[in-house]
RNA sequence: GCGAUUGUGGUGAAGUGGUUAACACAUCGGCUUGUGGCGCCGACAUUCGUGGGUUCGAUUCCCAUCAGUCGCCCCA
């Protein structure tokens, strides 16, 4: 037997409709930011991919999926979304579109060669917005905003915003030549993969957890000490705008992320709940100035962020988030084999008309039917027979009153719609305590 | 890439070096061949992730492998 390769998943049809209210969320707030969905190939140039994100990160060197094609091609499968989008940006000359700010958004499977653990898979969902064309800290401001927007929209609340600016390219070396004199003397009383960072990517020391409360990382230079003038400004200018529209943030001067595009803003967002263990960053972004360019654009300044949806997924789980419910308007019942082609018109009547609708495929007993009616979560059930084939009728039972009425068969796609509009008191338990002041309840 | 841990039916799970692998839920059938959800009766793992080894005999012990889970790393 044949099982998934390790690190997918299988969405299940249980699954699906909460991914769905999921994705229509996303949408929905993405529209209100005024974001415009691109969608871009799963698998683009390898070489993208090493010059965008960078050749030392982790992600590049050793997690990435590729492979040669027939024509010798060298490919990988997407490991994160802003390289593809950056490439697209620059290839259709978006650019030189009417819109000078281009703000796009995308949701689509990623790919990275990891091990896998909750909250982290080899293939995964991310939705990310990308927004380019402005180096206006207000745009800063507005990415974080449409991040938490996002999560206000799906109800987590419990949620940190953590910001910090690693400045432009030129204060980025400054504090790069700072941090590596600073720690070129105590180096060796670092943890073992600080030793390694210290060689591919010093910044990444400063978000240690190993030692993140010695005095030397304490003390460390800090990329905010080494701003210019220009990234100051900048970095002000966000913290003005997340003020000015009531965000709530922490300024963490040892946020650094891990690809080599970021410059000036870098933000996460992190979930507090259980359900989400050590993977609790569902969302990481920032700004990126130089990717443009560096991609073979020209120099136009971007900013964005993305979230993994398994990991908001397992957030909405913890908050018992529900998705579509499941639900068919009609289950039809036919009895004995010379009804069925009646049936068969009244069921398609039925779903032309817009209403929901299913049958027994199986020729089970009533029994059985009306165990599928239910498993279906049917709001009406019509039962349709020899004897009312004979007079022109048909049974329909409404299953939440449970009330049943023979009509004319003709009208049974008009009885249900009459009924969807004016929906029948839901019947309950009923004691002297009944809150039911309209009077329609019977108890 | 490193460490830990788990793997028994559709599901949740007991269990033992020896042939009836508990129990519960779900499902199916019957009582009830046109009105169900209750009740009662009955059915449902030639098999314990996979491969190999030890053994007279392994689901049970050992090794390997695959997969899940948790942590590290990294990241979303």
């Amino acid at each position: 037997m044949f099982q998934k390769m390790k690190g997918t998943y299988d969405l299940l049809p249980s699954e699906t409709g909460k991914w769905q209210s999921l994705e229509r969320t996303i949408r929905n707030v993405s529209k209100l930011y005024n974001y415009s969905e691109i969608r871009t190939p799963i698998f683009e140039n390898t070489e993208l991919f090493h010059r965008g994100v960078g050749e030392d990160t982790d992600i590049v060197s050793k997690e990435t999926y590729d492979f040669i094609d027939r024509g010798k091609r060298s490919n990988t499968l997407r490991p994160e979304g802003t390289a593809g989008v950056v490439r697209s940006y620059i290839e259709n000359k978006l650019y030189a579109d009417k819109v000078p700010v281009q703000k796009l958004y995308y949701i689509g499977n990623m790919f990275r060669y990891e091990r896998p653990q909750k909250g982290r898979y080899r293939q995964f969902v991310q939705f990310g917005a990308e927004a380019f064309g402005s180096n206006n800290p207000m745009l800063d401001a507005e990415i974080i905003s449409y991040a938490v927007s996002i999560l206000k929209a799906l109800k987590i609340n419990d949620v940190e915003v953590h910001i910090n600016t690693i400045g432009d390219e030129e204060s980025k070396a400054l504090h790069k030549e700072a941090l590596i004199n600073y720690l070129k003397e105590d180096i060796g009383t670092l943890c073992k993969d600080c030793q390694t960072r210290y060689i591919k990517n010093p910044l990444r020391i400063l978000d240690c957890k190993v030692d993140k409360d010695t005095e030397l990382l304490k003390n460390a230079p800090k990329p905010v000490d080494y701003l210019n003038e220009t990234s100051k400004q900048h970095f002000d200018g966000v913290v003005k705008y997340l003020n000015s529209m009531g965000i709530n943030y922490v300024i963490d001067k040892n946020l650094v992320r891990g690809f080599d595009y970021y410059t000036h803003t870098v933000f996460e967002v992190n979930a507090n709940l259980e359900t989400l263990g050590a993977q609790n960053t569902i969302c990481g972004g920032g700004r990126y100035n130089n990717l443009v360019k560096s991609l073979g654009g020209p120099d136009v300044p971007g900013v964005g962020f993305s979230f993994g949806l398994e990991r908001l997924m397992f957030a909405l789980e913890s908050i018992n988030f529900e998705g579509d419910p499941k639900f068919v308007h009609l289950y039809l019942m036919i009895l004995g084999e010379e009804q069925k082609e009646d049936g068969m018109a009244i069921l398609n009547r039925c779903r032309l008309g817009g209403l929901s609708s299913d049958i027994d495929f199986l020729d089970k007993a009533m029994k059985g039917k009306f165990k599928q009616a239910d498993f279906l979560n049917a709001r009406f059930i019509a039962i349709y027979g020899e004897k009312e084939k004979e007079e022109e009728m048909i049974n329909v039972k409404d299953q939440i009153t449970k009330q049943e009425v023979r009509i004319n068969k003709h009208k049974l796609y008009n009885h249900i719609i009459t009924e969807l509009m004016n929906p029948a008191q839901e019947e309950h338990d009923c004691d002297e305590d009944c809150e039911n002041e309209s009077g329609t309840c019977s108890c």
